[in-house]
Formats: structure tokens, C-alpha cells, sequence
DNA sequence: CCCAAGAATTAGAACGTTCAAAATGAACGA
DNA sequence: TCGTTCATTTTGAACGTTCTAATTCTTGGG
């Protein structure tokens, strides 16, 4: 447990410099081969390993991404960010970045955290999961020049802005292609169950189906509603569908909570076999067979960190004007179809 | 954007040293109240704030902790963990600590990960989660002086070794509670689905049913299964278990997961009603009303770091050798009734 | 054999902070 | 008035790295 070994130590053990020991480790092509090989060997003789902190102070970036991990939800949904974490872990250490974490209370307090990160040289980049409308973070990081890249389009700002980079799930295209697989399976009466407007996510999932669904403007009015997001809210909504006169052959939810709830509210009132898709794909629609929606989250990854980082390496891209390299990307999802079995419900009754 | 300020720039603004601006932020109480008030203005004024990896170099101390995120397990009792690393970020914030996280591929891998983060000084105490059966973790970890809690009993090992600090929850006191809690509503033959031995964590909580359940040895042998965590193993076993000429009137299961899979069995064998009792109490639980038991994780992250860096602060403790205060902490977990609502399984069918 | 040009290496400074110790100021009793 | 003590402030050095610029070594052509 004696102290750490030093660049210096390094150096003296292999007979050259401090900045060669440098060098075989940061632009190992400019030192000669034997001479690299002697340091090498040195180097791990020793057990030396650079100074992350003292490596920062010189050279001004912390190689370190800040992302906020947002207030637990139902944690149905919440599933997917917990995933976003592991790939963005995985996927970041590949490029030797690592990944600082931080909670807050609010668009502002996230601000306050960020700035502090930022400021003290803690983080270089950051990500933003969850942007919605009206969204201040964006426009303050822009203008204070702080790099960052979303998961989530500018809803209501400038889709082609290049100094705002950005990931995104075409949900309406999910969406559209969930609806039209269900029409090709017979069904003709698809209600949707989403979020209340606006909600830039919700509104485009809820897009997709109204263009795939094939209804008129006073059955689709009939058959959509909207809700705070929730398994019981989901219930709810089903069991108001269902007791329509003309109720619904089958229900496309705006997650798989809702979906869920939807679930359970269609087989409380005799209809076990009413076809249901979700949105996320999250654990607990795989453990009931329940069909989901997919955002492909490996792709979501790697393309925040190439816009931010570019091709490989960690050395965060300068801050885009007008650029000739696109700054966003949208992906497209996938729908896993299950339902090979059913849940049924027994009966609800309320809290 | 120009460049940040610096102690230097603050100092010059309010007419004072370097050093003494040093001991504003970190030692107040040491300097003249008219002195620090001037020099804070100036730090307002100027926007200054402490270049985190100067102050880290100089101190040699990070006030980062590491946590390696498990590999993404079914997701459902991945959510304990979710929840977990929430309250570290938000604790570890009140302490102005910084958490940083990591994947890794098994245990050596992950060694490997910590000794570069705590080697690179990048990292001062790591808390590692799911400890098993001859974990090699641990004693790599004292063996090299670097300091770290975990939040799961070195199993095998000894429990008292003040140099492995520890926090856990005892999971036998809250199978026990469940099953006298359900003895008390009437069920005598109440059933067991866990996980196989040796597994820390599984055997005790299946030592808590044992105690509890107040039945014979032949009993106990036919009322209790082993298997691996999911829902379609929890699904197979609880299937067997009714399945026998004289079936359980409850079951008590060693996660949600499989919980999940019995309440769905249980249905699809025409038991709706049959009392189960999860632990975790995930989220999922939560949705379909399930009872389960539930950790204390406010409690166990505050005692986490607390016995990392003490009452307050973010001082990591002189490594423990025989100290006067206790390395660790046995929580206690507490059942939540729910099941006001029940699922229903209208078939199961293979996958 | 010498010089130019490139390759390889080295020396000194700098990044922004806190530590250790020294210097100054204020207060007090003799 | 003068030392003595304590409170407050300042000075120089150090943390371990990489940058910039300078130096030495190699190579090859005349």
C-alpha cells in the first residue's frame, strides 16, 4: 500500500522522460518502438496507472458524461431508463468514458446540478432523457455551451436546430405499424389510450394511430382517450371503452402501464382475448405476454454518443453551428408480438 | 465563455490571498466574518467555482463513489436495484459526493473495473450489491486497503469482521412475519418457492418460511420448491404444487418474479383467491395487488454511507480494523398487504 | 566529411487547488 | 512599554499530468 507509482517513476525505472512515458501512453506512433516496449515493460512492472485527476487539471476535459436519473415512476416504465443506464454504462466504456449520475428535483434543480458539474470540470457532455415541451434545459445549455444530446426530440422548438443534437423513437411509425398488424389480424375498431395533450411523445404515438386506424373523425373521437399514465388509470380507460355501446375489437396503449391496466380491465369484463399492445417492451409485458412496442435502446445509445463524440474516442465534438454532419437521428422501433397467454382479471375494486 | 475564474481571480477581486479564499470554501469558521463576506461577494460576482480535479489532485480525495450496475436480470426484481441507485444519488448528493457507475462482465471483470477507477483516483469507495457465496470481491477488496460497503452479507464468511462493513435486511424476519401474518388469517399449509442452495440471500429467506410455517419435516419437504428467479419458472413450480394430491392453501415466494408466476398458475388451476406473498415489493406487485415484503432501501443507503463516511460529510472512515463502532447493520423489512384485487389466468400456454 | 532535415527525446512551465509553515495583527497582563 | 499568546492572513511548495518549445540523435545527400 505505498504510494502510487509516477510518471516520474516510470521514467526513472525505464531510463527516459516524464513526457516519453507521456507519450507511450497517449501518442504511442511518435515514440520508437524499442523505446516503447521498455516503457511498457516498466509500466507494468511498477503497476502504474495515470492520475485520472491530475490527467483532467492539464488537459481540461474530464472524459466523464452527467446524466440525471429521473424521479421513479410506476416503475413499469421506468424499466426502460434503467436500461438506457446499462447501455449507456456498457457503450461508454468502450470509449473509456465514464458515467456520472445525479438526481434532481425539477428542470431547474437539474439545471443547478448541471452547472455545478459542469463548472467545477466534472463532466464534459451531458444527456437528457425525457425532454418535453416547452423544455428550458435545452435552451440554457446552448446558450451557455454546454455540450449535451437528448433522448427526445425539441418538441416545439426547432427539429433542425445543429446545436441541438438528439436521439429519437419514431413512436408514430410503432404506433402505425402496431395498428395496421392488428387490422391485418381482423381487428376494425382499434381505440387508443394515451397521454392528455400536448405531450410531444404521446401526441406522435397517438398520431400513428390515428392515421393507421382507418376510422372516421367521430369514431376515432369515440374510441381515443387520454390519461395520466398509470396502471389504474389504464384500467379505467378500458373499462369506459368497453362499456360503450360500440366498444372496441382492440387497444393500443401509449405504454405498457396503461397497457396493463388495460389488460386487466378487459378481462374483468369478459373480454380475455381482446388484443392489446403496449409501448416499451419493458420486463413486466415480456413476464405477461403482453405485445410491446420495442425502442431499440443499443442504437439509441451509440448514436447519442456519435453525435457527441463522433465515430470513436472520447473527445467530445466541438459545439455544431451549421455543420455539414446531421446532429439528430431518429430510430425506428420494432413491435414484439406475444400473447400467447392472457391474463385475467378477477375483479378490480378500488383503492 | 471566456476562461473560468479561478481562487487567484477571487482573490484579487476582494483584496485577499489565494489561501484565504481556499479557507472560505473549506474552512469558514477560521476567517474573519468580514473577510468572508467580502470574499464571497467576490466568488458570486465573478461565477467562481472550485475546479473539482485540481481540488481532487491536491487532496487525493475523489468524494466519488463506484457502483457497478448488475447485468439486467428479468427486470422485474431489477427494479430493487433501480430504486437503490436512486436514493445513493440523492444521498450521496446531501453528502456532496458524486456517484459514478460501471457494468462489467462477472466478478473478475469487475475487479478489474474498480482497480482502474480507484487506482486513477477516480473513485474513493465503491458499494457493491448481491453478494454471494465465496464472493472473491470482498477480499480483494481488503486486501488492498481500498475501502467499500456492501449492501449484502459476506455469506460464507465472517459475519463480523469489522473490516468488511455491511448492510443488509433480514430477509428471514420478513418471510416469517409473511407467514405468520398469513397463519393468522387462517392458511396452515402454506407453501415455499425459492431459489436452490447455496444462495445467501435465498436460504434465509426460506429459513424464515421454515420457521414460521409450523409444519413437519415431510411437509416442509413436499410444500417447498427450489428454483431459478422468473416468472415462468414461479409459474412451473407453483403448477406442481397445486397440482399435488394434498396442494397448499398459500404460497410464499422468494421474489415478485415468482411470485408473479404462482398468482398466474394459481389462476389458470381455478385458485384465484390462493393467498401469495411476494418480496421486493417491485412495482409490478404494486400494479396487480400483490403482498410482498419490502426493504427498507431509504434505510439501507443512509446506512450504507454512513458507515463509508460517518454521521455526516464525505470523508471516507480510516479503514475499520477492531474499531469501537459496529461495521454493520441488519435492517428489517416489512410486509405490504395488498391483494384488494386479484389476477386471473385464463391459460397458460408453453412458450 | 559536413550540413540539412526529420525523427525522437527532453526540459521547463503550467493546469487550479490545498498543505505546511511562516508572517502579521490584535489583545492582554505585567 | 514590552513581551506573550492567540487569531488571522500570506507565502512557497506540492499534487501528477501534459503542453510548448527546445534539444539531441539519425539519416542521407552533396
Amino acid at each position: 500500500m505505498g504510494r502510487m507509482p509516477t510518471v516520474d517513476d516510470v521514467a526513472q525505472a525505464a531510463g527516459v522522460s516524464r513526457q516519453t512515458v507521456s507519450n507511450v501512453l497517449n501518442s504511442p506512433d511518435i515514440v520508437r518502438e524499442t523505446t516503447r516496449e521498455r516503457v511498457q515493460r516498466a509500466i507494468s512492472e511498477l503497476g502504474y496507472r495515470p492520475h485520472a485527476s491530475a490527467r483532467r487539471l492539464r488537459t481540461r476535459r474530464s472524459a466523464t458524461i452527467g446524466i440525471r436519473l429521473d424521479p421513479l415512476r410506476d416503475g413499469i416504465s421506468g424499466a426502460v431508463l434503467d436500461r438506457f443506464l446499462h447501455k449507456l454504462a456498457e457503450q461508454a466504456d468502450a470509449r473509456d468514458l465514464r458515467v456520472m449520475i445525479f438526481t434532481a428535483d425539477g428542470a431547474d434543480d437539474e439545471l443547478v446540478h448541471i452547472r455545478r458539474l459542469h463548472d467545477g470540470s466534472d463532466v464534459d457532455a451531458f444527456v437528457l432523457i425525457g425532454t418535453v415541451h416547452g423544455d428550458i434545459r435545452q435552451q440554457w445549455l446552448i446558450d451557455n455551451g454546454v455540450p449535451f444530446v437528448s433522448f427526445g426530440r425539441p418538441w416545439g422548438g426547432d427539429l433542425d436546430d445543429p446545436r441541438h443534437r438528439w436521439v429519437d423513437v419514431d413512436g408514430r411509425a410503432g404506433v402505425r405499424d402496431a395498428v395496421n398488424r392488428l387490422r391485418a389480424s381482423g381487428s376494425q375498431r382499434i381505440a387508443w389510450i394515451g397521454w392528455p395533450s400536448p405531450s410531444g411523445t404521446g401526441d406522435e404515438r397517438r398520431a400513428g394511430w390515428e392515421e393507421a386506424c382507418g376510422l372516421d373523425e367521430a369514431t376515432r373521437a369515440a374510441l381515443s382517450l387520454a390519461t395520466e399514465d398509470g396502471v389504474d388509470a389504464g384500467a379505467a380507460c378500458a373499462t369506459q371503452l368497453l362499456s360503450q355501446p360500440t366498444a372496441p375489437d382492440a387497444i393500443v396503449c401509449a405504454s405498457d402501464s396503461l397497457a396493463l391496466g388495460a389488460l386487466m380491465a378487459a378481462t374483468a369484463a369478459g373480454r380475455p382475448d381482446l388484443p392489446i399492445v403496449g409501448f416499451d417492451n419493458t420486463p413486466v409485458a415480456g413476464a405477461i405476454g403482453l405485445s410491446s412496442v420495442d425502442q431499440p435502446l443499443d442504437e439509441v445509445v451509440a448514436a447519442a454518443l456519435e453525435l457527441l463524440f463522433g465515430e470513436s474516442g472520447g473527445d467530445v465534438r466541438a459545439n455544431p453551428d451549421s455543420n455539414e454532419e446531421p446532429t439528430h437521428r431518429l430510430l425506428v422501433p420494432r413491435l414484439v408480438e406475444r400473447r400467447s397467454s392472457h391474463l385475467t382479471l378477477g375483479g378490480i375494486t378500488g383503492a
